[in-house]
DNA sequence: CTGTTTATTGAACTAAAGTACAATTTACAC
DNA sequence: GTGTAAATTGTACTTTAGTTCAATAAACAG
């Protein structure tokens, strides 16, 4: 499906605040899933994109920071936009560090909370269109033999095929032999796309 | 100088917060320079690298977050880290998402603020050494002519020379003869490096 | 007007990269 | 053992990049 209609995640206890959230998200034209406990919200898995998700800080069970940070561990990239309504400063801190998007006090107008999902939508955006690409890379990496692997850690050194030959003791026409076959693999034509796609999967070049 | 030591500045209308902290500062072998308000921090104009900043929020005249704002808009990177003791949530958030370090609330104990200046220094540092590299980098791109110049994002795209030469409606040796200055003026001897150092500078390849 | 820089191009050349035929050896799975 | 994948290498060739001699034309400064 092109550009699907956004997600937005909402966990709070309180049953007021999952409707009158509800209603707001709705009317703007986005999808939205409530959530009364981190541990339900975890038990969903299913995470759609673009999407974000609305976490109250104070929760019975799992507390939103706790599963700000669990979600962290487990690698999970879902921009995060905190509300609460009993908060101090260096919760709010703490959660800006960890990368929130934002940390919002109830109660908050509708323009705030808007305004702050957007950006999280955007940021989810950014982040699935460079995991795509991260992947597409990863897939082509991985057909690589571990010995290609090494040879394209030199290639991208821009050294020579002869200088190249010579560090690892092999034939110029060896060198050529992989050389070829990681641009195939690497599905490229030019040298300066391997640099490219290799620089956006910190591949660092090899070093004598 | 090799590894200087690094400076903390300290602006705070409290003199015995300024008191208070200029001993803590010295204790661990950091330089400490301190301001009663954000005017005189401003009069001061000279930042020793690496160092960073330790801003009250509340101040008289110039409040801390409006010393903030001025530093980004001037692009003066010195890492931030608020301290205040009346503070409230939106305000740290706003603190956080302009890129602060950290956000303490007074009273706080040697160790927090000795790990967030840590933590700032070490942003410092960072910052430093990637403005050296542009810096350098810089130079040289400004030694190229206007036409070198667009004739590298031509280059840094992968094509060919004769496709280059077909793009811009001139010949394959014209092609060549910029590359081969080009490559002098930017201090390389591959193309890889050529595209490296573009990639540092954001320089984006050239577009049919 | 004159000198300089810049952009352009040419011819002939060297060097490097890449390709199209291969073959050999080794390791490993079934 | 046999087949397969991987690593290595060879010869001969084409293509591309880069260099070394240039020269020409336009723009511009003093």
């Amino acid at each position: 499906m092109i550009n699907p209609v956004p997600t937005v995640y909402l966990v709070d206890d309180a049953l007021s605040v999952r409707k009158g959230l509800e209603r707001l998200i709705k009317s703007v034209g986005l999808n939205i899933t409530t959530f009364a406990s981190g541990e339900e919200f975890l038990r969903h898995k299913q995470y759609k994109q673009p999407s974000c998700l609305i976490l109250d800080v104070c929760l019975p069970g799992l507390s939103g920071m706790e599963l700000h940070t669990k979600l962290i561990q487990e690698n999970i990239c879902l921009p995060i936009i905190f509300i609460t309504g009993y908060g101090n400063i260096s919760m709010s801190v703490k959660a800006m560090k960890n990368g929130a998007v934002d940390f919002l006090q109830k109660p908050f107008n509708d323009q705030e909370i808007i305004s702050a999902i957007n950006k999280a939508i955007d940021k989810s955006i950014r982040i699935q269109q460079e995991a795509d690409e991260h992947t597409k890379i990863q897939s082509m990496l991985d057909i690589l033999t571990p010995r290609e692997y090494e040879m394209l850690r030199w290639v991208i050194t821009g050294m020579l095929n002869k200088q190249i030959a010579f560090e690892l003791n092999i034939t110029e026409r060896t060198v050529k032999a992989h050389r070829s076959k990681i641009m195939k693999k690497m599905q490229v034509v030019s040298i300066v796309e391997l640099v490219r796609i290799t620089q956006k999967c910190g591949i660092t070049p090899a070093e004598k």
